[in-house]
Formats: structure tokens, C-alpha cells, sequence
DNA sequence: GTCTATAACCTGATAGAC
DNA sequence: GTCTATCAGGTTATAGAC
């Protein structure tokens, strides 16, 4: 099939792999995914999956410290830049999350139910709540609500923008098409920023 | 076949094998299941899961349609009561979303996850979608809120509820203990209802 | 109805040729 | 580095005794 002649384009065969393996264990769960279908989906053989990568397990967590990455890492720039207000980060982090999930729309069941699941703890080598910490979001808020728990409000900005991916079997069903569920979530760049703003507002 | 004798036995060994399927099915998803492992915890033989129940994926469609109706079929009564207003109804809501996922902390992760994964689509035996419909609950909001979408407004209060627990490892590790979650979610009876108002009174 | 034993198949991982 | 062939162990489901 493909032909591996390539220099410029670094199309390694470790790369092919890792690709193919985020490809099924997206689709299917960890224990779902066969590490044959891995190897089928990336063009080569089985046994050159373990001469890259040791074993299932190891590969498999490669793959989840890049999905949890990018789904959490995601904040930390926005909820620490001084030079945007509170109303400000609202906007880029709804607007952040739906490119994001619009583009990858099954990362956040994935990483959440891999978590859940809890094939081995390397939740340890993870800590995406230390980025709110002493955030200058925090501050921000602080200063405008002495009041309000930051991460009951982050939950509540969170759940708005990524349930609809989670639950989007659901949401599919009931708006019928593909392109009506980007119409929403589209819909919802303005909308929960709008709703936010209420939130704050009223005590 | 005829023979009434051993209903109850029968019935109550049903029973277990379906408790032990609940609770090992939810732990460990679908293809991390081994009828071995329900059979041990229901305290018998393998061989008996497979006379009551045909197979692996029948006995997971009996637990997995049960969830679903857990999970949503305890919107609908609460949407269709035509005696309470409609901030009473986001108070009921949310109140009993907290009693219930308190209770069973994990079914929202488990149900959305293997609808996700769709091992074979019986999603079309369920809509609860048309839960919403035509509900005394869409005419209140549209009575209230022409201009609001209903189902982005039922998005927003079943994301801010349900959230958390589908991101509770993420949540565990932030606040610490359980207790600590829990009072988390208790804070969110009160908050989420207030913001929703907030919601609702600015346009 | 309930068990033991086993069939039939699948899966992760490795040995060894090229 | 990459392949084919295969091993060792695990998994669902069933046959057959009680």
C-alpha cells in the first residue's frame, strides 16, 4: 500500500501507529480495541506494534496523556493571561472549547470514561485542576464575587460547553443531522457567554 | 415448562445474576466484562448466567435499558406536571438529579459511554428526547422565553447537574474526599436553580 | 436449576527469518 | 525494521451429569 519514501513529510511508522491507535481506541474503549485492529488501521504489522511500543498498555497510555492534554490543557493559557478581563476569558474559553470539540467531538467521553474506568491510576500524572489554582481567573472572579466557589462556577461553564458532546447519541437523535448539532453548538458560543454574564450579575 | 414450583427460586437467581451484571457491568463497561467475573459476583456458576440469559450481550441489553430509563425517564413525570410553575419544576429537576446521581454516582459515565460506543444500535429503542416534546414544560419556557430553545436550555440545566459526575475523577482530585464532593453537590441544589432564574430574567 | 468440564475461538505478545 | 508463524493464556458459550 503506501510507500514509505517520505523524508520531508515525517510519516515514521512509529507516527503511523500512534495515529492509528488514537483513531480505534477513540472508537472503541481501551478494552474494546484489539491491538490487531491497531496494526490494521495503521498498515502494518501486529508484531511491529510491539517492537514500537512494548505493549497494549504502554500505547495505550501515550495516546490518553495527549487526549487529556488536549482537553484540559486547553485552559491553562486563557484563565492566566492578565491582559483579558473575567467577561473576556468567558468568551474565549466557550469559543476555545467548541473549535476544539467541534473538531474532536468523542475527546471528552473518551478521556472521561478511560478515567473512570481507571485502568490503572495514571491519574496521578495528571492534574488539570492545579490550572485554576491561583489563576488569575480566580482573581478576576474573586474581585467581582467574593462569593462564588470558582470551581462550582468552572463546572457550570465546563458542563454547559461539554455536555452536548458527551450526551451526543442523545442529541443526535433528537435534532436529527450532523449539521444541526454544529448549528447548536454553534448557537451556544453566544448563548452561554450571554448566560454566564446573568449568572454574575445576579446575586 | 408447566412446573410453578421453583418460580420463586428461579426468579430470585435471576435477580442476582441481573445485580451482579448492574454492578460489574457499570465498573467495568461492556468489553471489560467477563461473564466469569458476574457469575462470581452474583455466587454462582457461569453456566448458569447463560441458561437465564442467552448471551453476554443480551444479559448487558437487560442492565443497559434499565440505566437508560434510570437516567432519563426521571425527567418526564417532572416536565408533564401541569401543578407546578416553571421555576418550580428547575428546582425539582435539579433536586432530583442530585438525590439520584448521589445514589448511583456513576450511571451517567456508564450509559453515555456505551451509547458511545454503540456495540450495536439500540438506541432505537429508546428516545428520551421526546421526553421534551411537547411538554407542559416547553409551553411554560415558551411562554416565559419565546425566543429560548428549548433543548439549549435543558442542555445548560443537565450539563451544570450532571457534569460533575461525569468528570468526577477529575473533581475527586481537585477537592479531595468524597464527603467533599458530595457537599459540593449539595452547594449545587441551591446554585444552579438561582443561576438558572438568572438566566431566564435576562434577555 | 445448578453444577463441572470442555469445546471453540480470540487476543496479546514473542521467536525467528529476511 | 518489518514480516510470518505461533505460543500461551484467556473468554464465551455449551454439553452433559446430577
Amino acid at each position: 500500500m503506501a510507500k514509505k519514501t517520505n523524508t520531508e513529510i515525517k510519516a515514521s511508522t512509529e507516527e503511523k501507529i500512534k495515529e492509528a491507535a488514537r483513531t480505534v481506541f477513540t472508537k472503541k474503549g481501551y478494552a474494546g480495541t484489539r491491538t490487531r485492529d491497531i496494526a490494521e488501521e495503521a498498515g502494518i504489522n501486529l508484531a511491529l506494534l510491539n517492537y514500537y511500543f512494548r505493549s497494549k498498555e504502554k500505547l495505550f497510555k501515550v495516546v490518553m496523556i495527549e487526549k487529556m492534554q488536549k482537553l484540559f490543557g486547553i485552559l491553562s493559557p486563557t484563565l492566566n493571561d492578565a491582559t483579558t478581563s473575567l467577561d473576556q476569558k468567558i468568551v474565549l474559553i466557550v469559543n476555545l472549547y467548541a473549535d476544539m470539540l467541534l473538531k474532536n467531538p468523542d475527546l471528552p467521553i473518551f478521556v472521561l470514561s478511560e478515567l473512570n474506568l481507571n485502568h490503572d491510576g495514571f491519574g496521578s500524572d495528571f492534574q488539570p485542576h492545579k490550572i485554576l489554582g491561583e489563576s488569575v481567573f480566580v482573581k478576576q472572579l474573586h474581585a467581582k464575587r467574593p462569593d462564588m466557589n470558582p470551581l462550582q462556577f468552572v463546572s457550570g461553564i465546563l458542563g454547559m460547553i461539554i455536555f452536548p458532546f458527551i450526551a451526543k447519541p442523545i442529541f443526535k437523535k433528537a435534532i436529527g443531522s450532523e449539521k444541526a448539532f454544529e448549528a447548536m453548538i454553534n448557537e451556544r458560543r453566544a448563548l452561554i457567554p450571554k448566560w454566564v454574564k446573568a449568572i454574575l450579575k445576579t446575586k
